[in-house]
DNA sequence: AAATGAACAAAAAGTGATTATTGTTTAATC
DNA sequence: GATTAAACAATAATCACTTTTTGTTCATTT
């Protein structure tokens, strides 16, 4: 009952919603560095003493407002998921919508303002740590459909999946253009069943 | 004759040396920020004017520093890479590797005095465009020994390599830990060869 | 019980004058 | 022909100083 600060956040308490929606506007238009804690108290129309109450302090609370954004982006995966047939599926629509997000959300225009910033965040594994739990679920699922081996760790699937997913979003080409949806397919599929083997290599 | 400081650089030209070895160590004891073309030029006993003949701005001293040493990485990895027997074992070590220099060259340094620069470095498309053409001989050679298949691009292949590389030296663990070259080489066996496919998933 | 508002010292950010650095040009030197 | 050293305006870093912000405390309000 006292340390919200330090483990996970509730959602249910709707201070703790206004104070990260006052955040996360704050972190829109001016960004982190310029975001003070006087503004978010002004701007949800609360005192400051109520977010040091609920965050820490101001990297909890800047924590608090991406971990949420994630959060909301991995439950519209987790619901969107359920109708993409296949692991390869599932995984082109991630890396589309994480660019897409990538474009338009919080990171787009906080890139713009402190480059330097978003790119300490992606570089942090912590920000990766968060997702590990998401896809084990689906690589048993895939395991089941006999999409992929089940010799394979789930371990190791959510690992190669992972890295795929933030390689891709993370540059659109590396050695060769993925930009469409149809690319990203293509190349997860050849990638992610057969890896560079295939047919004519045995 | 004039355009040095555009295209590549001319390492034939001893001046060229002494310049980015002058401007390596003042990075490395200073960071890049601290550096200036002044204390360069002191280091390498040289006048001011020689460094902005032959590199047009900072920046671009800054970038001949990183290239060559890029360079020289890519020329040891070429010379290792004739030994090892495998596509497998040639990613190995270069991961293996290319996590060493992470901590032991230039970036370790840099990265305690500026992280965000070496952040952006590592976000930066470019500095990895520069090993595109490093690979592909190695993915025909693996094709022709019957490693991988001869179904695959080429371009596709060096595209599944280099995102390995990438992320794996930049994080060790993403879903489960790959810290040992013998976890690593056992990983990219899998995903090289049969990515989350196998033996059991036909 | 939680939220508020006020107070407070310590830390951080802003400010404006001063100094250093950048990038360019020039004539002299090797 | 390249290197040097000096001079130069424009830009960027630095410094001492002021203001703001942070994080904490506590009495008061809801």
């Amino acid at each position: 009952m006292a340390d919200n600060q330090f483990n996970s956040l509730d959602y249910s308490d709707p201070m703790v919603g206004r104070i990260l929606d006052a955040g996360e506007q704050c972190i829109h238009r001016f960004g982190i560095r310029r975001t003070s804690m006087g503004e978010v108290a002004r701007v949800g129309k609360l005192s400051r003493g109520s977010i040091y109450r609920h965050f820490g302090d101001k990297e909890a609370l800047v924590e608090g407002v991406f971990k949420r954004r994630q959060e909301e982006f991995l439950n519209r995966a987790e619901a969107q998921l359920e109708k993409e047939p296949t692991l390869v599926d599932k995984l082109t629509y991630s890396v589309v919508s994480g660019r897409k997000d990538m474009r338009e959300g919080i990171f787009a225009s906080l890139a713009e303002i402190e480059p330097e910033t978003v790119a300490m965040m992606f570089l942090d594994p912590r920000f990766y740590q968060r997702s590990v739990s998401f896809w084990p679920p689906h690589i048993r699922m895939a395991q089941a459909a006999g999409e992929i081996s089940n010799d394979i760790q789930v371990g190791t699937a959510t690992d190669l999946v992972m890295r795929l997913a933030v390689s891709l979003v993370m540059y659109p080409h590396m050695g060769v253009a993925l930009t469409t949806p149809r690319a990203i397919r293509r190349y997860l599929q050849q990638v992610l069943t057969q890896g560079l083997g295939g047919p004519a290599g045995a």
